[in-house]
RNA sequence: GCCGCUGUGGCGGAAUUGGCAGACGCAAGGGACUUAAAAUCCCUCGGGGGGCGACUCCCGUACCGGUUCAAUUCCGGUCAGCGGCACCA
């Protein structure tokens, strides 16, 4: 063993041998129990800093547990390697998208990831951009395609004019592009989609099953999906017979509508305006508004709009006839795109009408105070009595929503039926760098998918990147032209590529049998190690990624590939790292590169502090004097292990027999403490402290020197501390263990199980109070009657003071813990 | 506006089931070692008061109130910060 702990020397070391010893290297065995620790993977945008590595720290210290404690660990590694940014690199610098992601990967791999001590089955390595792993993509398309499941279909869609491509729902944050926060405009396209509706009400209800979730997420994920119950009702337009179909989910205010809005992208507006003197005013307005941009379209502040079509539409309920208008409020894409209008209950409505001086009709009634229309400040939208509602008059609008729902359903003129917030999933990008689609359009035979036999679809290589004009693949001839694998005859590909979000909704999946030929995955494999048990990545993917993988996971079930409906047991979503107050970032000039952390202090000091400075799920403030408390810890350790190291080479670990001696209590204490600490929740932070107070103790014990009978006792502190301490600092705990004797990696070693006898006290202090105040301590024997523990606190002197002679109301008494005298 | 989370020393944080508030670490101050410095080791370290002193008393977990023998923990209200949703019919 070297006098000084050499961090440099060790670290390369041991990453060197458990890469030739594939010490992590693992295969399905069925006579263990199995648990798969996945973190998101990355996207290998050259350089990494430590607010990305902190997510790989923290999985590692799982799977090196997990493994200590038994568990056939799969612990794999991968890159999420599709994406704009390669894309824009070739642009700017020349270099080919594949080139620029695969030496990226290469560095972070070797440079960065390595040098971590991560321990990863490398051979399970997964590169989303390379041919082997996109042609499932291009399988699971078609897959889609032929069950109805991917579509294609003109609409109005998100576009990011600086990103030049179309963005799914998911990935517009407040009107904004969520990769260059540009403003998000409207385009009128036709693209593929993803029917992730078909899938709604069981993501939603299956959020009810992930109870090992952060609740924060499903929350997210509810409000996302945004189930509303509701009827649609039809109106008949006035002379013009045909149906206005409605949606809403207060039926109970049916008898108040006064008047109707509709989108102005209605399909029934050019009918309801021909031959009106309000045509030309309604078609400029309407105009106006579509030329909006998503942002200020959905922006609750913009002022209510709109104007009178000239035509009315009959309430079947009473059969009142209503102005039917045009608002700036009114979305297509969600219900109908036409709503019924009920000022006196709905706020939108409300104001609406005071602008358009529309009439207001109360038809659910305040209990506490009546209303009357000429003092209504604002809509009344609680509960109450209904009333000018004919039949349903008296009674609570909350039975009245179903008695309506009734009437509407039996005579015909509507049903129950549900909304979704959700959209499908826009998969379709104008991009070079993703996954084909692979489908081809023929004149004769129309669109043909590609024959599963001539996957993949590869990208082209002779393309040029001028960042001009349209996608490279569209310039490109080679690429497009083709033949129609049904007639043979001239056909071309289509030009547009995948989201790269379908590449991460199915690679967990991939990991299981990472070099699988004949399909996405081997369905034996993936039923051995799936579900993830551990899933750990950020909260930005909440309804991201999570919500696709968690879609993906149901397809592949459907197609019969694999058995379960959800792909995450339990999920993490670590804090960021925060640096000088803000979010670790390039374009914010704060990042601290692990290499650089490595170069200085060790992977093992970077590893520590990163657990110890918060637990897990909380923001971590990176701050240099911390990382120098975390290298002085490994230092203390092997300076006293150092010390006596040839004394406990000598002896053999004390066993039982050294039950009653201090140190040996405080190491089954602390195996106690690390084991509950990690298995509650993850809370390393704790568990490190707690390995903290054991070396204090370790320095306490030997600070008079250690004779030749105390040797044993040191020995096994120092065996379960190094033990302990492998997952946090592994290459540390090798070279320790090593060094105590030991010829097989402590990564394999069993996690120590604390001796319950040992950590039994003969004695205990016992807080004892008068009226809720800490007043004095009493040591006392364990198993002291509760008679004798009263006696032994009125007999007190601090007691007698405190009580000032008076006799005690009550005294109450927690065994081995308190007593609280009453007076 | 609605929903959720959070609020503890100079700082990061701990207190697991209602039972000693501030574990552990950082920073700071003092001391030992050293020609000196670094490193290391030891001590002090929430605020205020009293005592020469071993000590001791009061206040204190955003704020106000409640339940309880006992509240950082449970309940009600207020404030602040963060996050999500939001013209969704």
């Amino acid at each position: 063993m070297e006098e000084r702990y050499d961090p440099k020397k060790i670290e390369e070391r041991w990453q060197r041998f458990w890469d030739q010893n594939k010490t992590f290297k693992v295969t399905e065995d069925a006579s263990r129990p199995k648990y798969y620790c996945l973190e998101m993977f990355p996207y290998p945008s050259g350089r990494i800093h430590v607010g990305h590595t902190r997510v790989y720290v923290i999985g590692d210290v799982v799977a090196r547990y997990k493994r200590m404690r038994g568990f056939n660990v799969l612990h794999p590694m991968g890159w999420d390697s599709f994406g704009l940014p390669a894309e824009n690199a070739a642009i700017k610098h020349g270099i080919h998208p594949e080139k620029w992601t695969l030496e990226n990967i290469a560095y972070m791999r070797d440079s960065q990831l390595k040098r971590m001590g991560l321990s990863y089955d490398w051979d399970r390595e997964v590169t989303t951009c390379l041919p082997d792993y996109y042609r499932w993509n291009q399988w699971l398309f078609i897959k889609m395609y032929e069950k109805g499941l991917a579509y294609k279909k003109r609409s109005y869609v998100n576009w990011c004019p600086s990103c030049a491509t179309v963005l799914a729902n998911e990935q517009v944050e407040d009107g904004l592009c969520w990769r260059c926060s540009s403003v998000v405009t409207h385009r009128e396209l036709e693209q593929w989609f993803f029917k992730i509706t078909a899938y709604a009400e069981e993501l939603l209800a299956h959020c009810d099953t992930l109870t090992e979730w952060p609740e924060r997420v499903l929350t997210m994920q509810r409000n996302w999906i945004g189930k509303s119950i509701g009827v649609e009702v039809d109106f008949t337009v006035d002379g013009l017979g045909e149906k206005l179909q409605i949606f809403t989910t207060r039926p109970d205010t049916l008898f108040g509508v006064t008047f109707m809005s509709i989108a102005p992208e209605h399909p029934m507006l050019d009918a309801l305006i021909a031959g009106k003197k309000q045509a030309d005013e309604v078609r400029a307005f309407c105009q106006r508004v579509m030329r909006l941009d998503k942002a200020a379209r959905t922006d609750g502040k913009q002022e209510k709009e709109g104007v009178f079509t000239g035509a009315y539409a009959v309430n079947p309920l009473n059969n009142e006839k209503v102005p039917v208008w045009v608002g700036n409020f009114v979305l297509m894409e969600y219900g109908t795109g036409a709503i019924m209008s009920v000022p006196a209950h709905d706020q939108r409505d409300f104001e609406f009408a005071k602008k358009y001086n529309l009439p207001v009709r109360i038809v659910i009634q305040n209990a506490g105070k009546d209303l009357n229309t000429a003092a209504m400040k604002e809509a009344y939208v609680n509960d109450g009595a209904m009333t000018s509602s004919g039949p349903f008059d008296g009674i609570s609008n909350v039975q009245g929503k179903e008695k309506v729902a009734d009437y509407v359903e039996k005579k015909k003129i509507g049903k129950r039926t549900k909304n979704w917030r959700l959209r499908d999933w826009g998969v379709s990008r104008q991009r070079y760098w993703g996954t084909p689609i692979p489908i081809i359009y023929c004149d004769a035979c129309g669109t043909v998918p590609v024959p599963e036999d001539q996957l993949p679809v590869k990208l082209p290589t002779d393309v040029a990147f001028t960042g001009k004009g349209l996608s490279p693949l569209v310039e490109s001839g080679s690429f497009s032209e083709t033949k129609c694998p049904k007639c043979g005859g001239p056909a071309r590909r289509e030009t547009d590529t995948m989201d790269t979000f379908v590449d991460s909704s199915w690679y967990f999946l991939r990991y299981c049998s990472p070099k699988e030929e004949k399909a996405p995955f081997d369905k034996k494999a993936a039923g051995y190690w799936m579900n993830v048990d551990q899933y750990i990545g950020g909260i930005e993917h909440a309804v991201l990624h999570l919500l696709y993988a968690r879609f993906f996971t149901k397809v592949i079930r459907d197609l019969g590939l694999y058995e379960g409906d959800e792909p995450f047991q339990r999920l993490l979503t670590q804090g960021m790292v925060v640096k000088d107050g803000a979010k670790m970032s390039k374009s914010k000039g704060n990042v601290v590169p692990p290499d650089v952390i490595i170069s200085k202090y060790g992977a093992d000091t970077a590893r520590l502090f990163a657990l110890f400075a918060a637990p897990p799920e909380r923001d971590l403030e990176w701050n240099v004097q911390g990382v120098d408390g975390a290298y002085r810890f490994l230092h203390r350790i092997w300076t006293l292990i150092y010390k006596y190291h040839q004394g406990i080479l000598k002896v053999k670990a004390a066993a039982k027999e050294a039950q009653g001696d201090p140190l040996y209590r405080k190491t089954h204490l602390t195996i106690k403490k690390v084991t509950e600490d990690i298995e509650r929740e993850f809370h390393f932070n704790t568990a490190i402290a707690a390995l903290m107070e054991m070396v204090n103790e370790m320095y306490e014990y030997t600070a008079d020197g250690v004779s030749e009978n105390k040797l044993p006792v040191l020995r096994s502190a120092i065996e379960t501390l190094t033990l302990l301490i492998a997952p946090f600092a592994p290459h540390f705990a090798e070279e320790l263990w090593e060094s105590l004797g030991n010829k097989t990696s402590i990564a394999n070693a069993a996690w120590p199980q604390h001796d319950p006898e040992a950590i039994v006290a003969k004695s205990v202090t016992v807080v004892v109070q008068v009226n809720g105040k800490v007043r004095s301590k009493l040591t006392l024997a364990v198993g002291t009657s509760d008679k004798d523990i009263e006696a032994a606190a009125l007999a007190d002197p601090k007691v007698k003071e405190h009580t000032n002679g008076k006799a005690p109301k009550k005294v109450i008494i927690v065994q081995g813990k308190l007593v609280n005298v009453v007076v």
